[in-house]
DNA sequence: CGTTCTACGTGTATCGTTATACAGATTGTT
DNA sequence: AACAATCTGTATAACGATACACGTAGAACG
């Protein structure tokens, strides 16, 4: 651990024969430096390989470092959108670090208070688990974006969705125009405050597209509590009932690449027997080549945008920006077009 | 970003009325404080929500703070080795910042080095991109601890795999038990220094297993180049080559499961007309029912070793040390069993 | 030609914390 | 009673950068 060779800013300045402010100066593009002198400093840096200590710039100035916190990574969804988040950032000149949390409350807020501790410049949430309030309390002080997260009457922070009301309407719509009457759908427990969560609003548009479509009488929802292990036996449960519907809506395509799934492993036809539509048009589901139709939003964007709006409240912004995202439906195989009878 | 309500170390000696050395000592245990004042210091740091800067701490001390640089988020691999990680670096008092590469070498360097910057007090690298002499120069500058990298004769940074030839040995023995003799491998393309990685010595069992049984005549190795997106298009042309083998061992379970899913699309009959073995036991495979035939390494074991051994480095350790983990076959029904004909 | 600008550099206080040196109070020893 | 030893708390100098207030020199101006 010699840090005896460390370089810092001392060992510049001493190699151009320049002062300390100088050289901090040119790292920091700031006026009142000559053409000359910032290329014999950037000269020495390069010679040097110096590169300024995080830590200490946190002090005084910015890290140029943005947080994000994420709760669950076994979700395909979050790599992607992480990727599109890094890619904004690192245009805008940051750069980014990722907290991974437990998907509980506490546990989150004691990682973001971390990540102000480490006086990053912002923090992007991830489908927090953290009530709006916790969150407003962080907004205030340091810029703070959401991703998969509603609360549009927040003023302290922003967020970038999807718009989940829309896509689940695209969806059961489609399943709908195919003729299907008995959908049901597929979605998580919501302990508290729902009205945050992304599949409250998926579940909003399923009632809303079944009520508009005159279909009150078959709406059912199945609310699973563990969102990755026990999808699998549900489903092999309930594809062994009696009364069937014909299609299932499922918040999100892991969920319905499972359901597919054990629908084959049981025998069954699909679609012939089970029309099946996600929501995500995740990777995955497009490796495994399984012709899931899904609703699209596109992570890659979501990153994108969450990224820029957290860089425009860096700079300045004070009011809050609610973002909703396009949906799209991409239809593959997964559903069946029912003929009159 | 009102920063005027911020608590700092001055705040809390103000509300105890001591100085600020007296606060700081309690902070961290150091000689010299009265069992009263001790309270009496905890007791304000508890009142005002106190919170030590960790970036002004990691100009003097440590940050206590273990950064993790991860290149390919998308394997499913990648999360529970992480979760491994923070378990046991949480144990040891340390917090986990992970850093997202593009896995290439350029930008794996400039995380680390951003990581550096960052006065983090470790790094754990997985599957790093890196030459071997590169991190040798890091691990020079802090403990560093890689995962998924073979450098056994690497001085100044441990290593933690799992027994990668043995693992490959497993499923290729697994499979001639089965009477396979016709068994391919399919694998990565290895543009630079293979020997660093773990396919390279998965494929290195392969040969010895098959060498071993005398079936030097069958050794037939495919290498992919695109890890994720060219598969599936691969393996659809490759199932319909006219001479497929029995089997196919596949060096990681994304490939496996993509190659099953590629064969069911096309019609062939799993396993009747091909065997598959693949490697990982990751948690998709499960989900997905499969049945798919793999060599389990567990990622949470290999994850808590990484942390434990970076952090007795941390705690002083200067000789390297290079791990093993055991690696086991979870047979299940992707391989058929062979009549003697 | 003296005064005011402007451009360029430097000196220095400062951020929040740790670690060392030291001062004062208390206790112990002979 | 004098002196040493111990215990408790404070003052202060770093750590590596930033940012502000200046000083200086040459150019521009009337």
């Amino acid at each position: 651990m010699s840090k005896k060779t460390r370089v810092t800013i001392k060992t510049v300045a001493a190699d151009a024969g320049v002062s300390v402010s100088a050289v901090s100066k040119v790292l920091r593009n700031a006026y009142g430096v000559s053409e000359s002198l910032r290329e014999n400093v950037q000269a020495s840096i390069a010679k040097l390989g110096y590169r300024p200590n995080t830590a200490a710039r946190a002090m005084r100035g910015k890290t140029y470092t943005i947080g994000v916190l994420v709760s669950d990574l076994a979700n395909p969804f979050v790599p992607d959108l992480i990727y599109g988040i890094r890619e904004a950032a690192e245009g805008a000149g940051y750069r980014i670090m990722i907290g991974v949390g437990r998907a509980d409350r506490a546990n989150e807020l004691d990682l973001a208070n971390s990540m102000l501790d480490q006086q990053m410049d912002g923090l992007v949430l991830i489908g927090p688990h953290m009530s709006a309030d916790e969150i407003m309390r962080f907004g205030v002080q340091m810029p703070t974006t959401c991703v998969a997260y509603h609360a549009d009457e927040a003023t302290s922070f922003d967020t970038i969705n999807a718009d989940d009301v829309r896509g689940a309407r695209l969806a059961v719509d489609h399943l709908i125009a195919a003729g299907h009457q008995r959908i049901s759908m597929v979605t998580l427990d919501q302990f508290k405050s729902p009205e945050n969560h992304v599949y409250y609003h998926r579940e909003q548009g399923y009632r809303a597209s079944m009520s508009a479509a005159g279909l009150d009488q078959y709406i059912d929802v199945h609310h699973l509590s563990d969102p990755i292990r026990r999808t699998n036996d549900w489903a092999h449960k309930y594809l062994q009932s009696s009364d069937l519907p014909t299609a299932v809506f499922c918040w999100s395509d892991l969920d319905a690449i499972q359901l597919m799934s054990a629908a084959r492993q049981i025998g069954k036809d699909l679609p012939q027997e089970l029309s099946i539509v996600g929501f995500d048009n995740s990777s995955v589901g497009e490796l495994l080549q399984l012709g899931l139709t899904s609703v699209s939003q596109s992570a890659l964007d979501l990153g994108n945008v969450a990224a820029e709006t957290l860089v425009s409240r860096i700079n300045g912004r004070t009011s809050a920006v609610h973002t909703l995202l396009k949906t799209e439906l991409v239809a593959r195989t997964s559903v069946m077009t029912m003929t009159p009878s």
